[in-house]
DNA sequence: TCGAAGTGATAGTCTGAGGCTATGGCTCTC
DNA sequence: GAGAGCCATAGCCTCAGACTATCACTTCGA
């Protein structure tokens, strides 16, 4: 009963199986696939004999996945995921710095980080194809966890403590206020304290920058704004009008005040911070691609902001 | 980038990456494979190139797998087990009670339970066949947890944890000692106190039955025997001399105590026990036809040990 | 030192798995 | 009731992967 005793179906039935299950047809599965429709028929007939499971049930109007079925091409689909591993790995021991890397990026870090970083890569890792992507931490977690990303560009949370990670800089937060605000009359670094009291724009729900700002602000006793911004963009219009101030990410006042609309005064040391990571599924296949990645970030990283705070952490 | 596009490689030469790795030479995998040397030679060297890892390094006395080989025979490894699933999983839903499981079974257990329970599954799941080992829980928990057994037959234990089971029953100890030894003076139920300061005979390290019965010695003030008996029965020939008492599972009475050498007494209610799980991994695909032969065995227990001390356990 | 026994690689042939096109039968929809 | 869409069937063709026979090489042991 061992390991590689010969199994009565191909890899490339179960990838029809899927296909038809995900697409829900046999012409559209096929077109997919890039084989005629009737090929298809062909195999999934054959796995069905060779499992003794019908898996589909044909109608007029496509296929319906039968109850037996669904939990088969469950498990197909854990044998292709696994062969997509085996690939990967195998592309990493051919040349580990090359191929594709799907990384996904929160967008209180995209759109600052991305422009200087993508560059760096290009010049540095010139094998490695980085599709990007934007969304918010839950959903990028969940994109890991299914192997729909390779990696994800997030702030460290406790939602992040299953993956893997590479540091990539801490990314402390400034206090913005608009130029005629009480707390911009003095300058240089201000104690956590000048918060007491005071009303702070932040973000919706779902920012991780959100539940970080909160934090501070429960810890000096400042009370949170009725309205919520949609991103930091509209937190800088809001805080311009005067009538409040709101926290900043470092990594976004070149961008977000560029025309100077607002006072930015830095934090006292030790100033509030987050920490930056590139986080992959545990034992992902790409780590060493994904590694080097976060190499390159680390150093491109706006040297004021960069420097994790101690060692930079690995797992 | 779906999952059901087309790899440059097949099952079948997974599998020959493993045998070859496994057997450490082309001409044994193929024989174990069924298939001619050259055979072997053609596909192994086919997925070499399109992978673009040399996996083996070929030598006059065999091969030797290479660092990147060894990762990638890893992830082969991890296919085959998915598929080994996806065939688990497809007979389950054609025939949930036909096929093949491999369940171990502790020392202290094997021989009492299986005897009655063979034939009683033999009955009630006809298309089902067992293949039995007997180990001690560490091993079993390994191959459990390396898909080389199915299921395993153990005591409720730390080491369990981690698994899925189904109760089988509670097998409750008792006092077995010399018919001429003051504790087998008295008979009917003996209180857990009775032991202090006797000298208990105890099995060797690694028999959870030990750890077990070492507990309860603990908690009355019994002290441990120097001599460490291999099994039940060795333990049985040395209380046998008059020079102490020992512990035993209710399990093993009928059979270690049959010429009747023993006075054997239950302890009061609560009795100490063990009890007894069909455990597997967690997410197996044999969870449905080890589940039924759980049943069937915890219908089977001698009736006096059986009934699981409060309602059946279940995860 | 040389042959025997082991290793994997190569050459040439053959068969069948799985692709294709063309077409049929069925069920919804208009 | 015609048409559009679905999957199944029939018949053909090609190439992946099996086979046998043989070679080249290394490592023993007489």
């Amino acid at each position: 009963m061992a390991l590689w005793n010969t199994v009565p179906y191909s890899l490339r039935q179960l990838q029809y199986l899927v296909a038809v299950a995900d697409l829900g047809g046999f012409r559209r599965a096929a077109a997919a696939c890039g084989v005629a429709q009737p090929s298809m028929s062909a195999q999934i007939a054959q796995v069905e004999q060779a499992i003794a499971v019908q898996v589909f049930e044909r109608g007029a109007r496509g296929v319906r996945v039968t109850a037996a079925g669904a939990a088969v091409i469950d498990r197909a689909r854990a044998v292709l995921l696994a062969a997509r591993d085996f690939s990967d790995i195998a592309r990493q021991h051919s040349d580990p710095l090359s191929g594709t890397v799907r990384i996904g990026v929160i967008p209180t870090v995209c759109p600052y980080l991305l422009p200087e970083v993508a560059s760096a890569l290009k010049a540095q890792l010139p094998n490695l194809h980085v599709v990007w992507s934007e969304d918010k931490t839950r959903a990028l977690v969940d994109q890991v966890d299914a192997a729909a990303l390779d990696g994800a560009i997030l702030a460290l949370d406790p939602r992040v403590e299953h993956l893997e990670h590479a540091a990539i800089g801490d990314d402390p937060f400034v206090l913005a206020a608009a130029r005629d605000h009480p707390l911009a009359k003095r300058t240089g670094p201000a104690s956590a304290e000048v918060l007491q009291g005071e009303t702070v724009f932040l973000l919706e729900d779902g920012h991780c920058f959100r539940d970080q700002a909160l934090a501070l602000c429960g810890a000096t006793g400042a009370k949170e704004a009725e309205l919520k911004a949609t991103g930091l963009a509209t937190l800088v219009q809001m805080v311009g009008g005067g009538s409040g101030v709101t926290l900043l990410p470092r990594l976004a006042v070149a961008v977000e005040n560029r025309r100077g609309q607002l006072a930015v005064r830095p934090f006292k040391s030790p100033a509030p911070r987050r920490s930056l990571v590139l986080a992959w599924r545990r034992g992902s296949a790409m780590k060493r691609p994904l590694d080097a990645v976060a190499r390159v970030i680390r150093n491109q990283m706006p040297a004021s902001a960069a420097r994790p705070h101690r060692a930079s952490k690995r797992r």
